[in-house]
DNA sequence: CTGATTTTGAACCGATCCATCCAAAACTAT
DNA sequence: ATAGTTTTGGATGGATCGGTTCAAAATCAG
């Protein structure tokens, strides 16, 4: 065969993925991608083609360490639908006061990239479209159940209540980025859990 | 005196905030900027310093064009405050879905400059926080006037529901930039609204 | 009409962008 | 040990980046 690589496929991904979260597609150079994952520019695009098929991997690898864990807490059937929905929201607000490397959150890449790419890149609209409609079904799923059990107010579809969530967690993590401070999120999401409640 | 300039500096400030708007700082280049201002590389430099500069009071506009009359609205004393609330989300939702130039919307210049930036721009963060600072007073009052009607549930303080209608806000935006529909849309505003009546 | 002053367009600048190329190094199967 | 294959680092590519310079054009006061 041939000579092996001196480096790990899956953590590089991690790593590069770590830059494009805290910076952006735009603002991440393929020099900070090499720094970052400690890799050269060969192997760099040797493995991943290019800058653009690297978002894309760090897209699904988002993804997949951050939804699927979401939806499992979701679909927890041993616990109450809305206790479900209030450590989600638990959840998103210590993401958001983790690993703050200025002092500010880096947010969440999915959100990052709605805001950043999607209005003018198909591919990595669909992407997030698809991965948005899985986190509303799952949301919708445990809500409806809720409603159901008389935990969750039913005067609105359950839907529409997931988007509504949704939006709530989005706007959270915007909150954040901007400088709210963890008592102010915290108070998001309470409100939210509020407007849920019978 | 000297040669006057042939184009209008406001004008042209829109035209570049349109293009800083819909692409995001990074994404729009100073050719991006001659080309929507229709103005020459050196008249650009020449009246607005650099893109940074123009960058900054294209920002310091979008906050006079929108963030002024939301001000406004909060503050009409001849609408009931819940009616001010429904009427500035039946706003924003407005706004998202018109000016569709690719068939998505181009969002919100505040949200996306906080998104993009606020993390490694201290100096937007600054801008942006404190247009932030007056958008949450105002809308606090309007809600602790509310409450004090009986027309907005007092559980929760003022300023807290602010924080939230706040979120819901961006929520909304990053929610119509991924390409949710307008019923979608104005399902979380009326969610929102629900969770402020008694 | 002249002189002073500013705008304007085009050429130009070094730096950085993403990406490719190539030869040397490294490893395995034979 | 050798042949075959892949990785790797460094050099290099054209394009574009934000920004500057400069002379020609345009205007107004005198």
């Amino acid at each position: 065969m041939a000579r092996p690589r001196t480096f790990d496929e899956d953590r590089a991904l991690d790593a590069a993925m770590r830059a494009f979260w805290a910076n952006g597609y735009e603002a991440t150079s393929t020099q900070d991608l090499c720094e970052a994952t400690g890799l050269g520019r060969s192997s760099v695009y040797n493995t991943f083609s290019s800058k653009r098929e690297l978002f894309r991997r760090s897209l699904d690898r988002y993804n997949e360490l951050m939804t699927v864990p979401q939806i499992a807490l979701l679909e927890d059937r041993e616990l109450p639908p809305l206790e479900r929905i209030r450590i989600l929201l638990a959840r998103v607000v210590d993401g958001e006061f983790e690993n703050r490397p200025q002092g500010r959150s880096i947010g969440c890449l999915t959100v990052n990239t709605v805001v950043e790419l999607a209005g003018r890149d198909p591919e990595a609209a669909a992407v997030l479209e698809r991965d948005q409609e899985v986190r509303l079904a799952a949301l919708g799923a445990a809500i409806g159940a809720g409603q159901r059990a008389g935990e969750i107010a039913g005067r609105r579809e359950a839907g529409e209540l997931a988007r509504f969530v949704n939006a709530v967690i989005a706007g959270m993590r915007v909150a954040a980025k901007g400088g709210a401070d963890r008592a102010a999120v915290e108070a998001i999401a309470a409100t939210a859990v509020d407007a849920l409640t019978p």
